[in-house]
DNA sequence: TGGTTCAGTGAACATGCGTACACTGAAAGT
DNA sequence: ACTTTCAGTGTACGCATGTTCACTGAACCA
């Protein structure tokens, strides 16, 4: 077990404001800080062990407040880590936007570059959605399998724009759209575990893209092969 | 946080071997049996919260005895976390093994159906490697990464024995398989959420197949279509 | 038969935890 | 200029945890 002298340790508030001798800002203003302070220091301390053994005291003395102090933001962590879920599922729905706005000529391949873009960026987002989404908080586990399902229907509808899809049943694009979802979060996982690394980087970009392009095909040829 | 009494618990010892006057098989056939308990009783408190939340006294406690004999089977609770996911590994490469061993004339249905019975009957296993194959552990992480990669292979080389797949690339065979294996094993977490209702499991394995079925129409044209 | 091994015991410990409570002092409202 | 609000402080508490150590007694082996 790791051992810290509380007092001590680095205060995420001042290093955010640049301005030790205080007084910037409302009073609103520096309580939204502080509780972003809080998100944050979360996401990075959950770079190592899950949300379940993430414990409040932690959280407070790597921001540098007080652990009583927490309870002025969050009722618990369990809330902490609802709140966590929404703000990283913020950035997966941006990313997806994001996608929607420039099509390329490919689709394919400028999808999964946007992806890993995004994961790069956004690194420690994506990591907490993938732990967590099966991981030992129930309610966090709700959170996002209700905003991944509702991923899952935007990008359905968004394949129903393609060409040929038009006559598609709803159902069967949400199943496609589902498979390709589940296809997404393996390849988010496997940029994470292969880091910075460039040359399994470009092996995971090419696994991605041919799956892609597996389903892609497959979708092609759904109704002129018998069942 | 719950409480308990630590005497009053109920033995799983006693209760596995059915005769509390004890004195059952050699020494070597007891300890193996109080290490299984120790393995039997960390699943079962594991379908709620995940490994990391869960405390070596929580273990010894369900099965009966004094904390400090836990050090007789395993160094920590990671270890024992290692052990667990070995055993569920085993389950599951059984499962394949299942699957190979009498193909149906609809491959596909076929495997779905066998992968319904095998979570259906082995619940708590596949839900620990679910949970725990992003989890906050890093060991078990490892372990459990490890073993799915080689059942990805083990999975190519089935696929390469079916007809028109001989001249494949075996990367592409590889590329396909994982992408077999992602979309089983979000199949398998919907199992688990649905839990036994008997509507929703029709459509979760209705929706399997089709993915399936998807991915396999891909694999028919993936030659014949151009780049 | 007698000595050795060793799975399980039981008491004790230091530590980290969540949370209750009374507080301070600056910002906000009047 | 005053009162009120409230983000953050400091202390203190009871509790569960991992691990230590010396122990017991049945199974094992010679």
């Amino acid at each position: 077990m790791r051992k810290v002298d509380e007092k001590k340790s680095a205060s995420t508030l001042t290093f955010m404001t640049g301005d030790a001798s205080g007084s910037l800002g409302t009073r609103q203003e520096r309580k939204l800080r502080t509780r972003q302070a809080l998100l944050d220091a979360a996401l990075r301390l959950l770079a190592d062990g899950s949300l379940a053994s993430l414990s409040l005291r932690e959280v407070t003395r790597e921001v540098g407040i007080v652990p009583t102090a927490f309870y002025r933001h969050f009722a618990s962590m369990d809330e902490l880590g609802v709140a966590l879920a929404e703000e990283s599922m913020r950035t997966l729905r941006a990313m997806l936007r994001d996608a929607r706005r420039k099509p390329t000529d490919d689709a394919i391949s400028g999808s999964v570059a946007i992806l890993v873009d995004q994961v790069r960026k956004h690194e420690s987002h994506f990591q907490f959605l993938v732990r967590e989404r099966y991981g030992g908080v129930a309610d966090v586990r709700r959170a996002i399998a209700t905003e991944l399902r509702l991923l899952g229907s935007e990008l359905a509808t968004d394949l129903a724009r393609f060409p040929g899809m038009a006559e598609w049943d709803p159902d069967d694009l949400r199943m496609a759209a589902d498979l390709m979802v589940a296809g997404m979060l393996s390849i988010v996982m496997a940029l994470l575990e292969v880091g910075p690394h460039p040359q399994g980087l470009a092996e995971v970009v090419d696994v991605a893209e041919r799956q892609l392009r597996l389903i892609a095909i497959g979708m092609v040829h759904w109704h002129s092969t018998p069942r």
